[in-house]
DNA sequence: GAACAGGTTGTTGTG
DNA sequence: CCACAACAACCTGTT
């Protein structure tokens, strides 16, 4: 019956350049392709994405559909809205396809889905392709080649790599493109049920994304923020194949940039322009090929005399990306979480996910459901996703964040460091899940990888390095211009200050107009910023002794303890203070949160005892009851 | 088995 | 300006 009749899924590969996939669709020599993107339930209703993502998104979609349309004017990205598990079937015997080809996915949602996808098209007799594309080698492959294993340092994802074979060069973009096929709809819209709608909150307008499967206009139109009820966007990052190949070749026009770059170098401080690629937003929507970017790289640094290496270089972030792939390849969903991952340690970190509370139901810590241990703890999480923490350094980057969706690697660092290990002693989840919601680059494996890095639970062990929330930012930026920026109810303070305005005078204050005061929750009145939350100096002491319990306790996410919630009982043997509480605890008879001192005093003169007297109170204040 | 080196990205103080 | 040690000390991999 004639050639292939292929639908080309796109997903998270919104672009014609370098891609194995495309390519092998149109390798089959196809009477028609149709170019197609399936709405999908999971994203719009359970997994989180702020608004400025899905600006991205759109952005990503309709570049993508301009570049099918010059090279073929009958075709274009068609957008067809329902979930893919749903109409696939369907389109599969209304447009008589005999080929699906997509893009491998990486994330464990989306090999799930696509599982169940392919097992629909090998019922329907319609043939699957989907090779790899999304990473510099397959990561399946490299599991394989690292004996199984998840790659759980760059040593091993190098040696991997190295077994595995050479990177592929980039494909070029292909010259046309065939016709669509005719798209009959001769079939009913199942729409997805709405509830639970994770992203509820950020709807200011009615949510019309699943009205038919066309569009409103039959058209197969790409969505817009007004459909999905969003307001505007606030980022000024957009995203789109021709924007992102063009900062490519912009970021390699500058030779000694791209050669010589060496992360740690990077400044986290600077903004417009920032002092890395901020290629990220593309590769996580695949308007840019990861091997192109790391060919375009690689292939100056051949020539360049005095280039850097991996793992500080350009290719050496790339590389770092393909290590948490391949964890995340090998763990498996249990990767972007505590419960269950048997290469992530158990912290007893306040505001553990609900799944993780104490019960071995539950395997996800996706709904972001968290048991509210201490009310301290949660008011300390709430000031740092809002960036009213009092410290100017964390505030400015958890709002640069918040309003434009991306802030460089060593500022994710800072706030992560000092949500986890560093101060607040909060779950790593939930920062994970305040990244998953804003980061425009949000990628599962790198979120999840970087978190349990960054709280050393996983990766990453060297606990009592910690960052300063005031030195650290005045390494990069004595005048403290991020933060004038991003704060401006600071932005006349004295450079002497503008990282601790708590030890301003009054004098200087009143010259910047600003007065020291509140918790920044709520209303706020103008012209104040908010009191730190905690005394930095204590808290680091107090997580570091913390932590080194729970590493000398030895349990990781998949042990019985952390399962059944029997781990309490090895944690107060140890003396440990600063663990979860629960109502009807133990620790909690009076049916009150105890307060720090209180579980201080109850301690009594535990190994870390004479370290920890002292003034923990005049900090960390008890809310009212 | 002990010793040691290395781990992209800490802070503070000294010389 | 830099280098280096102390801080209190983790992990993994190699010899």
């Amino acid at each position: 019956m004639g050639n292939p009749r292929v639908i080309y899924w796109f997903r998270t590969d919104l672009r014609l350049h370098d891609s194995p996939a495309l390519k092998a669709a149109l390798d089959l020599n196809p009477d028609v392709l149709w170019p197609i993107f399936t709405w999908d339930p999971h994203y719009v209703y359970r997994a989180k994405g702020g608004v400025n993502r899905w600006q991205y998104l759109f952005d990503c979609q309709n570049d993508l559909s301009e570049s099918i349309t010059k090279l073929n004017p009958k075709s274009k990205l068609f957008v067809v809205r329902e979930a893919p598990q749903t109409v696939m079937p369907k389109l599969f015997k209304a447009w008589k396809v005999t080929h699906l080809v997509f893009e491998k996915d990486t994330d464990s949602y989306g090999r799930e889905r696509d599982k169940v996808v392919v097992d629909l098209a090998k019922k329907a007799g319609v043939k699957v392709i989907s090779p790899y594309g999304r990473t510099l080698w397959d990561s399946d492959d490299l599991v394989v080649q690292n004996g199984g294993k998840p790659t759980m340092s760059i040593t091993q994802l190098q040696a991997a790599g190295k077994k595995v074979g050479k990177i592929p060069r980039p494909l070029p973009a292909p010259k046309h493109l065939p016709d669509p096929g005719d798209m009959p709809l001769d079939f009913g819209l199942e729409s997805p049920d709405p509830k639970p709608d994770v992203n509820a909150p950020l709807r200011d307008g009615k949510d019309q994304a699943y009205t038919s499967l066309a569009g409103p206009k039959g058209d197969f139109a790409i969505e817009t923020l007004e459909e999905l009820g969003f307001p505007a966007a606030t980022t000024p990052h957009r995203g789109g194949e021709t924007r992102a190949l063009k900062a490519l070749e912009h970021i390699i026009a500058d030779e000694e940039y791209a050669a010589t770059f060496q992360k740690p170098k990077t400044s986290p401080a600077a903004f417009r322009p920032q002092s890395t690629t901020l290629l990220s937003p593309h590769l996580h929507f695949g308007s840019l090929s990861v091997r192109l970017f790391y060919w375009r790289v690689q292939d100056l640094v051949d020539k360049y005399k005095g280039a850097s290496s991996p793992p500080e270089s350009l290719t050496g972030q790339l590389l770092f990306r393909d290590m948490y792939f391949a964890a995340q390849a090998a763990i498996g969903s249990p990767f972007v979480q505590t419960l269950n991952n048997p290469y992530v340690r158990f912290v007893p970190w306040h505001l553990p996910s609900k799944a993780e509370a104490g019960t071995e139901t539950g395997t996800n810590a996706a709904s972001g459901a968290y048991h509210v241990d201490t009310p301290q703890a949660d008011q300390w999480f709430q000031r740092w996703k809002h960036g009213v923490t009092g410290f100017p350094w964390i505030d400015a980057l958890m709002r640069q964040l918040r309003a434009e969706g991306w802030i460089h690697h060593l500022g994710r660092h800072a706030v992560a460091c000092f949500l986890t290990r560093g101060g607040c002693y909060v779950h790593w989840e939930r920062g994970a899940d305040v990244f998953e919601e804003l980061l425009l680059d949000h990628e599962p494996a790198c979120n999840a990888g970087n978190w349990q890095w960054l709280s050393c639970t996983a990766f990453f062990a060297q606990y009592y390095r910690c960052y300063s929330p005031v030195a650290f930012g005045q390494k990069w930026d004595k005048e403290g211009a991020l933060i004038r920026h991003y704060v401006p109810e600071l932005k006349d303070l004295d450079q002497k200050y503008i990282y601790e305005p708590w030890k301003a005078p009054r004098a200087a204050l009143d010259k910047a107009g600003v007065k020291v005061e509140g918790d920044g929750l709520g209303e706020r009145r103008k012209g104040t910023y908010p009191e730190p939350m905690l005394d930095f100096g204590e808290r680091r002491g107090v997580c570091i002794a913390a932590i080194k319990t729970a590493y000398s306790i030895g349990l990781h996410g998949n042990d019985q303890q952390v399962k059944d919630g029997t781990w309490r009982k090895l944690f107060e043997d140890a003396g440990e203070a600063e663990m979860e509480q629960f109502e009807g605890s133990d620790h909690d008879d009076d049916g009150e949160f105890a307060d720090d001192a209180e579980q201080e005093a109850r301690k009594g003169a535990g190994k870390r005892g004479a370290a920890k007297q002292g003034p923990m109170d005049k900090h960390v204040k008890r809310l009212k009851a």
